[in-house]
DNA sequence: GTTATGACGGCAT
DNA sequence: TATGCCGCCATAA
């Protein structure tokens, strides 16, 4: 489980809405991933039930946007609808209010 | 085989 | 604030 795609699948489910963790945070709670994995992970996993834009860039920023700026844009669209506050130069507000902590998620594996 | 490039991140300039 | 570099690693050229 412990490095696992699953496991990175079973995590960013857990991110509360309106709340993000950055893609480092998903990397280090899923070592021995890297912030690089999780997100070519994600990539791949746009089709599948998962709550894809709960997770940012470590500074706020939708790196999805490289990809695709229309991705980045239902992005934000998504995010706000759940009530994440964005800063006027249109990032995520990094404060430990809108940055979920796995810690608290009382995380059960199998 | 080697290089470049990505939904990255941290540190040094 | 803004680049640049390096570590990371799968993929494509």
């Amino acid at each position: 489980m412990r490095g696992s795609v699953e496991q990175v699948y079973a995590l960013v489910r857990r991110i509360p809405a309106g709340k993000v963790m950055s893609y480092g945070q998903v990397a280090a709670w899923c070592a021995p991933l890297t912030a690089r994995q999780v997100g070519r992970i994600l990539a791949g996993a746009l089709e599948d039930d998962l709550p894809w834009w709960r997770v940012v860039g470590s500074d706020g920023r939708l790196r999805i946007h490289k990809r695709d700026p229309m991705l980045a844009q239902l992005q934000r669209a998504y995010l706000q609808q759940e009530g994440v506050i964005f800063t006027a130069d249109g990032r995520v507000q990094m404060t430990p209010e809108q940055v979920a902590d796995p810690a608290t998620f009382e995380v059960e594996f199998s």
